[in-house]
DNA sequence: GTCAGCGGTATCCAGGTGGTAACTGCCCTC
DNA sequence: GAGGGCAGTTACCACCTGGATACCGCTGAC
C-alpha cells in the first residue's frame, strides 16, 4: 500500500489546537499523527511538512510513543536509500472509531464550548 | 433528580490507571469525574469518596475546568445547611457517549495494548 | 464552648511535557 | 570534495500538572 496525496503543508491550520479541546489523544501530537497515516505509510519527512510546528524531537518522541503502544510501526528501508516509513497497525487503525467519534463531538459542541468558555472568564 | 445509590469506595479501584491509556478526557480525572455524575447530581464530599485517591485541591482544579467548559454545572445551597452540588449538563451528558466510544475501545484492547509495552520494552 | 463535618484554600514542591538550538552520521548528487 | 537531504540525537530549559501538607471559615450537634 502506497500513500495518493502528499500532506498539505496547512493541513491543520484550520484545526482547533489540541490543548483547547476537553480530551487528549496520547500526546500533543498523536492525533493529527494518526490522522496523517489514516491513508498509508509516510516518512519522517512527509509527516514534518503538515505538522511543520513540531520539532524533529518531539516528533520522534510522539512517534516512539505510538510504536511503544503498537499503535504505529516503524519500517526502516535501508537500499537503495535511507527510508523509513510510519504506518498504523491495525490496533492503531482500531483507533480512528473513538477517534473520529471525538472529533465528531467536538464538532457538533465547539461553538458551545467556546460560549461556556467566554461566559466562564467574563460573566 | 437526586442520585439513588452512594458511590462505592472501591468505585475505580479495578479501572486501569488512565495514565496508561493513550488517551485521556480533560485533566487526570476528569473521565472519573464524569462518570460519577452520570446517574445524578452529586456533593463535593460524595466524591471523595470514590476519588479517595484525589486530594481536594486537585478534585477542585478538575471541577473548575469540567465547570469552566460548560460540562458540569455547580449550585449552592446555602440552606438550610451548606450543599454543593456538581450536575452534568447537557454539554457534559453529551460527552458520554464519545467517552463511551473511548471505553470500549480500551475494554476491547486493552490485552493488545498491555502486550505492544510488553514487547517494546522487553523485546 | 467545643467539636466534627462540609467545602474548600494556601503554600510548596517534584516530575513530566514540550520547546529551542545545535549537532550527528550516512548516502547521493553535483 | 562540497553540499544537501534524510532521519534523527543531544543538551538545555521553561512551564504546567499533579501531589503533599496544612490550614481556613462556616454551620450544626453535643
Amino acid at each position: 500500500m502506497t500513500h495518493r496525496q502528499p500532506l498539505a503543508p496547512d493541513m491543520f491550520d484550520e484545526l482547533c489546537p489540541s490543548s483547547l479541546l476537553p480530551f487528549r489523544f496520547g500526546d500533543k501530537w498523536a492525533a493529527l499523527v494518526i490522522r496523517c497515516l489514516e491513508d498509508g505509510p509516510r516518512r519522517f519527512s512527509e509527516l514534518r511538512v503538515p505538522l511543520r510546528r513540531v520539532t524533529p524531537k518531539v516528533l520522534t518522541q510522539s512517534l516512539r510513543g505510538l510504536e511503544r503502544d503498537g499503535l504505529v510501526s516503524r519500517t526502516v528501508h535501508a537500499a537503495p536509500e535511507l527510508r523509513v516509513e510510519y504506518a498504523l497497525t491495525p490496533l492503531g487503525r482500531s483507533m480512528l472509531e473513538p477517534l473520529d467519534a471525538a472529533c465528531a463531538w467536538a464538532a457538533a459542541h465547539w461553538d458551545e464550548l467556546l460560549d461556556a468558555r467566554d461566559s466562564y472568564n467574563a460573566p
